[in-house]
DNA sequence: TTGTACGCGTTATCAC
DNA sequence: GTGATAACGCGTACAA
């Protein structure tokens, strides 16, 4: 086992000071091409990197980004840090990955964990726990510390912070829309208890496309499901049965994808009877059967903006604080849950 | 702005040296009562934490560990990470994770990086460009390093090191002698070119399998796909209107939903034509129509063992050098693309 | 041209 | 009971 190799063993092996070593090996021009040459073969030979750690003490710079989300199965978690990331990457960043599994708890350990010293700066999500609990502290003492951090689509405007968001409310607006100009009339939303900022402005976009349209609300047909991520079989199956529905607007693609396998047992044609539209572009949608028209979020896009925004804020050297919030205009994919 | 304190601030602040309030902090029996409240009273106030790089580079211990993988949108990769991050977190330990992209390049970048003491130890699956290319260096002078390193799925046996696998062969097999007992006689398999380990591994099964049941082998349908991630549709098209096959075996769940699309676009009926089963069951084989039978790879538990593994050898003192490879048995999950 | 000294934040050892 | 010192590995201002 060959050992690291520091400066230290370096300058002992060829009798020069640690410091002639270091110099040498950034090719100061204090040094003499000898000796810059003697030290700069060995240092290759034995293969010398130096120890980031140490650097990190130094300049008080890891290199290092946090990211903390609440969970890594649904897709566009995923396309996210694929976009953060190869931005970061390209800049030299590593990724640092914390899961809070939705729960407030683990959310502020991570976080905690990461803050001294870890890491540079932050690109979160919220947890659900957090958003139903409404208390922000733990961020509001990173960004108190002067740590940056960049909020992504679960955002809160209780913590002053870049923020990148999709425009929730238009694409469940565009959703809607496109539903009613097909002449859908009975048009259901399947969502969360609504705690969750984006459940939230999904609803909204679709409560005002209603309205712009001249329907009514039906709050029977408005269905709230108990997690984000498994959709509850036996409350679809109760809810197609007793609903008369032509539409659906769901706010992920779970919801989507079990609300038509229910619905296709039922009896259902899609979309001739009922139509179908989910938040998210992921991969259930591309290959649903049929396929499922969707609301794509463009994670890796909002994933590379949030690694911009950080790493600008860590880099810049002035403290002048001011926030951006970046919103996407998200895109509707038209597949066969829908007529063309 | 209030800046993140350090010990030298509070011994300032409160009159003492830097090593009685470490001492103090630590609870000290060598440290008086009076002081010691005092000191930790005020740290408490300021919310004093020890910064971690500090504590690394005197330690030699990071608290970080490695994850390298090919990509993020398989599922399977997914939930590896899910299982490492949970263990990991579970000992305090950090994730930090790398993507390689498939490309051999970018998995040596990502090491170096890491292994400059980022990191005590990595746990990794090889990027497809590095099988192809067999060239295990980076790995090896890790290893030297005595950095721990732990590869799981996708491995090589030039490379000694803790491993974690599933039985490919045997999952391959399994799925296969299910087909042939329920009266199948033209399986087809579909994978990739076979550098990948898993790829002719998983072969080797359905090679095995055909063998034991004295079925011939028919080159024609087996089909090779040039990419991991996504389906050449042409390609499959070209192939079920020219090949009389009755089964199809797929070596990840992409290609089997593709398969199945394509199969009932030209009038297939699944599962009484042709039954159909995919490794990895992830999402898309649970939300498929039909649902797939597949091959389940266990990557949380994958993830939970590599890291368990890891962490071990980690912390463990002595060094001698005794490697493992656990073997996880794959199991078959029967859904609606196979008959029951 | 090279070397010394110091600091980053912490801990451990030893001296007072 | 408290404090000074060295060390982890590196970079740099300053001295020689």
């Amino acid at each position: 086992m060959k050992q690291k190799i520091t400066l230290k063993h370096i300058a002992k092996e060829l009798d020069v000071s640690i410091s002639t070593v270091s110099k040498a090996l950034k090719n100061s021009e204090e040094i003499s091409r000898d000796t810059k040459e003697k030290i700069q073969a060995f240092a290759k030979l034995y293969n010398y990197k130096p120890n980031n750690i140490a650097i990190s003490l130094k300049n008080k710079r890891t290199k290092n980004i946090g990211v903390i989300i609440p969970d890594i199965v649904h897709h566009f978690f995923t396309t996210v840090i694929r976009g953060v990331e190869k931005f970061a990457n390209s800049k030299g960043y590593n990724v640092i990955v914390c899961l809070s599994d939705e729960s407030f708890d683990k959310e502020v350990i991570n976080m905690e964990m990461l803050a001294n010293g870890s890491i540079d700066g932050f690109i979160m999500s919220l947890s659900s726990g957090t958003q139903e609990k409404n208390d922000y502290n733990h961020l509001k003492e990173v960004t108190e510390q002067g740590i940056p951090l960049v909020l992504f689509d679960r955002i809160t405007n209780q913590v002053e912070c870049d923020k990148v968001v999709i425009d929730d409310k238009m694409g469940a607006y565009l959703a809607t829309k496109k539903l009613i100009d097909q002449g859908r009339r009975h048009i259901a939303l399947i969502t969360t208890k609504n705690y969750l900022s984006v459940s939230k402005a999904r609803a909204e976009g679709y409560l005002k496309a209603l309205a712009d349209n001249g329907l009514p609300v039906n709050e029977d047909i408005i269905l709230k499901m108990p997690s984000m991520n498994i959709a509850d079989e036996d409350l679809l199956k109760s809810f197609f049965q007793e609903s008369k529905v032509d539409a659906v607007l769901c706010v992920n693609e779970i919801f989507a994808i079990s609300a038509m396998r229910i619905a296709k047992q039922l009896g259902v044609t899609i979309p001739e009877d009922v139509c179908f539209i989910g938040f998210t572009d992921g991969l259930l949608s591309k290959y649903a059967n049929p396929s499922l028209t969707a609301i794509a979020q463009h994670g890796e896009r909002m994933g590379e903006i949030s690694a911009q925004m950080l790493i600008e804020k860590i880099e810049s050297e002035n403290e002048e604080e001011s926030y951006k919030t970046e919103i996407l205009e998200p895109t509707l994919i038209e597949r066969d849950s829908t007529i063309n």
